[in-house]
Order: structure tokens, then C-alpha cells, then sequence
DNA sequence: GCCAACGTTGGC
DNA sequence: GCCAACGTTGGC
């Protein structure tokens, strides 16, 4: 089983909103970066995730969520209202993938980036990286085991 | 709202 | 294939 974090916007997809209902699954959509999808494409069912609030007053890691479904063509792509249409994806060979996650816990608090970035276990996370754009990334035992002793 | 850092686009 | 211009990300 591999480890990921992945990032949202709380207002998109919140810890809270995945706990609603923790008996089904969230689709994990509009993901347009290639080399996050890629992640995408290498996910486990089973495999777990942290789930990571950004761009949002409380900046940090939220809770633990797992894949319930590997990747899969993202439909938003194709939906013309979505924020997320990509009308140059081909039909035949779409760009974007997304995965379905469901709710696994959530931290008694949401765990801040500037301690994060004080572990020194997490010293190559790219999440705590300067200019670091990445939105999904994989997570080493070592770095999920740090994370979840200090959310824990 | 600012702005640095980054990924993508498109002309050449 | 280079690289400047552009749009976006995301912490502050």
C-alpha cells in the first residue's frame, strides 16, 4: 500500500465533506496538472491519503481519506459547465483521470503548514518546498508516520 | 490583494 | 527546441 497527500480547497472538498458520508466515496476531480495525474494514475485502491486545506484560513493537513476507486477518465472534462472543461481533451484518449476517495479520519485539529515545515523528516516533502506547486504528491512511510503522530 | 514561483502556450 | 509572455497557484 502506497501513502499520497493530496490538496483542496476546503471550500471544493473538505475533510468535513468527505466524514458527511464516510460510506460514499468523493470524486476527485480537476486535477490539470500532468505529473499530478500521473500520482493519479499510480494510486491503489486501498492506498491512503492526507488530506491537505489550501488557499483557505486554516492552512494544514485536515485527515486521512483512502482511494475507493483507481483512476478513470475525470468527467469534467467533458462537461461544459464544469470550471474544469478541458474542450482539447480528446474523447478517444482523455487527458485527465480522476480517482474516488472516501473518508478514513479527521484530525482532532487541523495540523499547520509551519510545523510541517519544522519536521525535519519532512524536509523533502515537495509540499513544504518553496514554489511548490504540486497538488498531488506521493508520501514515504517515514513522512506518513511523522505527519500522523503530530495530527494524531 | 499582493506577488513570487511555477507550468503552459505559441511564435519563431 | 528555444524561450518570452502569459495565466495560475498558493502562502502571506
Amino acid at each position: 500500500m502506497a501513502y499520497w497527500l493530496m490538496k483542496t480547497e476546503p471550500e471544493e472538498c473538505s475533510i468535513d465533506d468527505l466524514a458527511a458520508h464516510p460510506d460514499r466515496p468523493v470524486v476527485w476531480e480537476g486535477v490539470r496538472n500532468y505529473q499530478a495525474r500521473n500520482y493519479l494514475r499510480q494510486m491503489q485502491e486501498g492506498d491512503e491519503v492526507l488530506i491537505y486545506h489550501s488557499s483557505c484560513k486554516l492552512i494544514g493537513v485536515a485527515g486521512v481519506a483512502r482511494v475507493a476507486r483507481v483512476a478513470y477518465p475525470d468527467p469534467a472534462q467533458f462537461d461544459a459547465a464544469s470550471p474544469y472543461a478541458d474542450p482539447k481533451s480528446p474523447r478517444d484518449n482523455p487527458r485527465w483521470d480522476a480517482v474516488d476517495v472516501s473518508f478514513v479520519s479527521k484530525f482532532p485539529r487541523i495540523l499547520p503548514l509551519d510545523e510541517l515545515k519544522a519536521v525535519p523528516a519532512l524536509e523533502e516533502l515537495p509540499l513544504v518546498r518553496r514554489g511548490n506547486r504540486l497538488s498531488v504528491m506521493p508520501v514515504s512511510k517515514t513522512e506518513w508516520q511523522a505527519v500522523l503522530r503530530l495530527g494524531k
